[in-house]
DNA sequence: CGCATTCTTGACTTACATCAAAAGTAGTGG
DNA sequence: CCACTACTTTTGATGTAAGTCAAGAATGCG
């Protein structure tokens, strides 16, 4: 149970012991991958999936400009190329945005894995239907929000999911990304997205030191952001 | 194969005789709606999900101010709330915009299919991954994209899709969305949406009369909005 | 210590929003 | 078939959130 993606899924459904070793044997080697370091490209055809095991990374689309999107974040236990397993050929790019230790799982044993365990074959089609639902989470911050809202928005959200893999103590947890990293997750320049950090700090709802964030006023931030944690899906259902 | 699904499928990968059969059995009635309507509700604990037979529906969140953000269009073929197989609990609306014709299938009935169907789960699958990257590319739109540019990468995959399900004739297709629409899935104000629609027509890449969209020009009009279709994956592959 | 990022702030510009109102279009019913 | 209403499209005038450019301060790293 050192496996973060067990404590994931176990906070949607129940998992037997079988499927928690069909989990594990699905495992072909662990890896780890420096900072800064693209883990899947754009256009790529894998056969194999990548799953985080620790650290945090982007699904990002990059422009011909050279400006770029983030459309999501991922942290532990996160199996943040499942999609390829039925895409084959990948739409975006994934980056390490810290160091991160990673786990290769080969598409024949998810194959196996459909065949064999369904209800496991749900859990983790799941992650990727949430996965889709941070997606427009994020597209109402980007169209209809404003940058203030969306910051906060941002931070409940990862709160929330830090939270659920053991990664948040006393309400406080790190965030690794910088201001530029911020600008392109919610599409706004660096300039802007510093002058919003700045006047959320000064709401004092929360306290913002480096890479770590601490959450002050957890009730007025989240009503900031207008956040509804349905999306993320954190409750325990036979699925 | 009047089943529009059953088209859209195997433009991704060879169906069997006996898959198609189970697709089939798995609709347990069929509905009109009127345009308008709330097909789903944010919230709706559902035991069923819907099949777009025919019409034109939108996936949308809404806020407090009563502003909303479009997450996706969906068409013919397209299995609209499949997401609340797995999530059980809606994260958002989908509201039809045109009469629509709709198919329900209870969640007994794809559960089963998961247990007796892995390459059709597979399959389905990823028409739900298909969806997030819809939402990505959405994403790219809004965050980074010009007004002109989102509406002609909008007008892209229109047709690209509607194409797929043979809702084309001659370049030439119905796009049923009012101004107001528009603003809401690229996050625009009903205004700049008009005055982007002006521009765009007079690039004469396309012909929007109405609700009717006729594309003169593809490779300037695709050039302008940096579409790469990889996103949709239109073609078949072994999965 | 020196170099490279990242953060911060100021000055100025621009894309897009808001407000308002006219003109076009479509559906309803008498 | 026309009159009535409701919705949608279009345009102008003006305001504002956010972008760009630039440069200094802080932070971190080898």
């Amino acid at each position: 149970m050192s496996q973060p993606l067990l404590i994931k899924l176990a906070r949607r459904d129940e998992l037997s012991d079988e499927e928690r070793q069909a989990v594990e044997a699905a495992i072909a080697k662990i890896d780890m991958v420096a900072a800064g370091r693209e883990l899947v490209a754009e256009g790529a055809r894998l056969n194999h999936s990548i799953l985080l095991i620790e650290g945090f990374t982007a699904r990002c689309k990059i422009l011909r400009d050279g400006t770029r999107q983030i459309a999501s974040l991922h942290i532990d236990g996160d199996f943040i190329d499942l999609h390829s397993f039925v895409l084959k050929v990948m739409d975006h790019t994934i980056v390490a945005l810290t160091q991160c230790r990673i786990a290769i799982v080969p598409h024949e044993r998810l194959k196996l894995i459909t065949e064999r365990y369904p209800h496991l074959t749900r859990l983790l089609w799941l992650n990727t239907v949430i996965d889709a639902a941070i997606h427009r989470e994020w597209l109402v911050s980007v169209g209809r929000r404003s940058a203030q809202a969306s910051l906060a928005h941002l931070l409940c959200e990862m709160y929330l999911r830090l939270h659920a893999v053991g990664k948040v103590t006393e309400w406080s947890f790190v965030l690794p990304v910088t201001q530029a990293d911020l600008g392109d997750m919610l599409g706004l320049s660096i300039v802007h997205v510093n002058r919003n950090v700045k006047k959320l700090r000064e709401t004092g709802f929360i306290v913002w030191e480096g890479s770590r964030v601490t959450i002050r006023d957890w009730d007025r931030l989240s009503e900031l952001a207008e956040f509804d944690p349905t999306y993320l899906s954190l409750n325990v259902e036979a699925r």
